[in-house]
DNA sequence: CGGCATCCAAATAGATACTG
DNA sequence: CAGTATCTATTTGGATGCCG
């Protein structure tokens, strides 16, 4: 392969590189940190109510799950209905746009739980680290 | 549909969705947070080389970069290469098993596009962000 | 119940300088 | 080149109390 072609693959590579990088980190904009496709997930599983949520995603304080529901909406993935009556009652839902991203929590899911395997079946070496 | 199938139903997605959760967070201890996606993603397009690894996961700095590293070899994604010689060269390579990320890195990809397509599109609304 | 305000502690990251 | 050390700045998050 002369030098060229070798700089031209380079050329494409990295900018195809560079394509790939930007959307990961656009999609990291949206649903990446600790929380945000947890909640997703919850809510998928019918949670709606604040405290139901809370419950479900352990570890989540108030003050955070308050914002995250909120960049949550602001990224239109969901809604917050607010029904008037005694005593009020406030339900999040998910929109439809939100259902787009059941191929990347397919795809994590899948991979947390065969790493997890993985793990389990390698308690000889201890310097691997699962959660908690 | 009685009171008692909708427990029964609710504790089965309880527990299905408490699985679900579990995985997705065992796989964002490995390869969450802002670069290790964006760092596999560059490897896996040739770049073996420190230097060459920060100039392609843009605004990532040399000591958070070498952190990144160094958890990624832990948790047996990379390993790192060092040739005695003159100078010494040090090269990081991809361990078979960052293969088994590929449909993860995919969806993400996929999604963030389409996401970014979303976003373009909607110019009317200016509430919704987008990385830079 | 569903939050927000405040305070404070801890984790994270940038800048800079330095080393083998 | 491939980092490490140090210091500081910023971000993040827990705890608590209050409010409608």
């Amino acid at each position: 392969m002369s030098k060229a072609k070798n700089n031209q693959d380079n050329k494409a590579f990295t900018e195809e590189c560079n394509a790939v990088l930007k959307a990961v980190s656009d999609a990291q904009y949206v649903i990446g940190g600790k929380w945000k496709l947890m909640i997703i997930i919850s809510m998928a599983r019918g949670n709606k109510r604040f405290t139901e949520i809370q419950k479900q995603v352990s570890g989540i304080s108030a003050r955070v799950l308050s914002s995250e529901l909120k960049d949550l909406e602001i990224n239109g993935l969901i809604v917050k209905k607010v029904e008037t009556g005694y005593p009020v009652s406030i339900e999040y839902e998910l929109l439809p746009y939100s259902h787009t991203l059941e191929e990347v929590v397919g795809a994590m899911t899948k991979w947390g739980m065969q790493h997890r395997q993985k793990i389990m079946s390698e308690r000889k070496s201890s310097s691997n680290k699962i959660n908690k």
